[in-house]
DNA sequence: TTGAAAGCGCTAACAA
DNA sequence: TTGTTAGCGCTTTCAA
């Protein structure tokens, strides 16, 4: 398994193995015969250049760190897809690193990064507490968050507009009648629960709703975690026509004890969730909900990162992008 | 951004380079409190080894390539997960790439890796075809496939027993009282679906039951062909009880479409599943399904990989894993 | 126990 | 147009 290297090609072509470099470079400093010759030669003997031995002298590796919670995650998978091929086009690959939203771990795979000499990392943090804990090792390298929005502090991130993606969906319920929209799932110390939570009451306010709330008492948000909390709501008396989910997983926790509890959806309560994962789509689920639009998400982050790296830019950027409603069946109109 | 190098290191510490390089190492042959004034020099400077650098001489990336179709994918990005998860805990870091079920770019995507002297690559072949498109290259890196089976070729894969599982299938809707199963979606070629189909045929042979079949005339498998395919079988004058889909990706589209025709799962047909995607665990969705062990599968893939890398292997290993029946609400029983 | 030096495979500046 | 050479940051003989 020994590889052959530019110095074998060159023995065997006769030439010294600058030449060669030349050849595969592309060099204007070479004539066309020798290169042609070069050329064959390599491929006869199966050449492929050592990329490491490359990066060393180039002090770019060609690679990217993506740093994220948990890649079998709808929502993150979906990304990682597009950020690879995004990447890929630009010549760039992807080291993935799930840092199983372990603010510990995070750092560690960070520093990984930084001695795995990467160009650079896109980084969705585990929550806001990442950009303190990861404070120290930020100059050391081009790095964009993504998905969070991390307001004010001074590193580029590209996330999307919570606080209006919130007021979209008070805007689409209230339109469909509901006046009592009850918010589900707000979740503390995470600012995109924040933001939303926060628009979320905007509307309220200036459509003349009472906010009503039911908050995630987890630490984190699954479906599991969603279901637990619905079925403590749905344990209680409290009156709304329609629940606004603060993401598609707790959604679909709401769902499945509305399942149990044999409460239709939308007929006996409407359901909106946020992000618009993959799952929501599916048949029998069919969740109206506010899409993040995670294609352009991946392009940007990749476009913000690169534009970094090769400006070698010292400021920051804020990216925000604007979420769109997705109507499918889990709402329905009410009488006002 | 300029990265402290060991000569830094070196210079304020007032040792030679090849000193702070035994520190770092953990190499006996040096004095304990050198090592000490090292070390605290290194944390000082905020030193982090250069692992392009110690990948070159030392002739080992601790990279690992994961060629996959696509890593969103419910199947693939559980698998990614575990297998970085995995790979991380023995000391190396994935660069992910997707093929896209593109046979052109997934080679493309292997000579890369060769090119980043990774130590070794997982593949989850696009399709048999991967196999013979790859063979050049599979002498120049320690691979092990995936996913699929490979049948008698002489490369190491894990793969599910699928020709099992699916007579596990099989049994199960039989044990239900169902005597017309109907198999659905089976793909030609891919190895996969045809050792499905074959346990299909045995187990129906062995039972007494005549083989029935909806075959999947795509050349892959979604939940949108899954659909198109089923909105077929619907219209046809067809008798059976249950239908067993040949992937739970499948399953999903005969779900969608059985919805639209105001067919009931499980009360007018049973539904049976394949290999146990996220998806269906989902409210509302439940299929019954069987079981690909992925959290085993990633495990089992890795070891052998790393297997292969640090023993110098020449050979090849098969791994079989076995598939389970994970039983929800998507089959009912009938009376004989 | 420590230092000097070679070399991993490549690029690029400098000579020829 | 081509060859020679230095050097990227590290590990590892070989000497001291």
């Amino acid at each position: 398994m020994k590889n052959v290297t530019i110095k074998d090609v060159a023995k065997a072509a006769g030439v010294s193995y600058s030449t060669v470099s030349r050849a595969l470079s592309g060099s204007p400093e070479i004539s066309a015969d020798t290169r042609e010759r070069i050329l064959q030669v390599c491929k006869e003997m199966n050449y492929t250049a050592n990329t490491v031995a490359r990066s060393m002298v180039m002090k770019s590796t060609k690679l990217l760190g993506l740093i994220l919670p948990d890649v079998n995650n709808p929502f993150m998978s979906e990304l990682a897809y597009h950020i690879d091929r995004q990447a890929r086009a630009r010549g760039y690959n992807i080291i993935l690193c799930n840092s199983s939203r372990d603010l510990e771990l995070e750092r560690e795979l960070f520093e990984l990064m930084i001695g795995r000499q990467v160009d650079g990392v896109i980084l969705f943090p585990t929550g806001p507490e990442s950009y303190q804990s990861l404070s120290p090792y930020l100059g050391r390298l081009p790095t964009v968050f993504a998905g969070e929005n991390l307001r004010e502090m001074p590193e580029s991130y590209v996330s999307v507009d919570n606080y209006r993606g919130a007021r979209i969906g008070v805007e689409y319920l209230y339109g469909l009648g509901h006046r009592d929209i009850l918010y589900f799932g707000r979740r503390r110390g995470s600012t995109t629960h924040q933001l939303r939570a926060e628009g979320y009451a905007a509307a309220c306010h200036e459509l003349g709703l009472t906010p009503q709330y039911c908050n995630n008492t987890f630490s984190a948000t699954s479906i599991k975690y969603g279901y637990q909390l619905a079925k403590q709501l749905f344990a209680q008396e409290r009156h709304f026509t329609a629940i606004f989910a603060a993401t598609d997983t707790n959604a679909l926790g709401v769902m499945q004890a509305a399942e149990e509890e044999k409460i239709r959806i939308p007929e006996d309560i409407s359901l909106l969730g946020f992000d618009n994962i993959r799952d929501s789509g599916l048949p029998r689920i069919n969740l109206t909900t506010i899409e993040q639009p995670k294609k352009m998400l991946a392009s940007v982050v990749v476009d913000s990162l690169l534009d970094k790296i090769q400006n070698e830019l010292s400021g920051y950027t804020h990216r925000i992008l604007m979420p769109t409603l997705v109507e499918r069946a889990s709402c329905a109109r009410v009488e006002g």
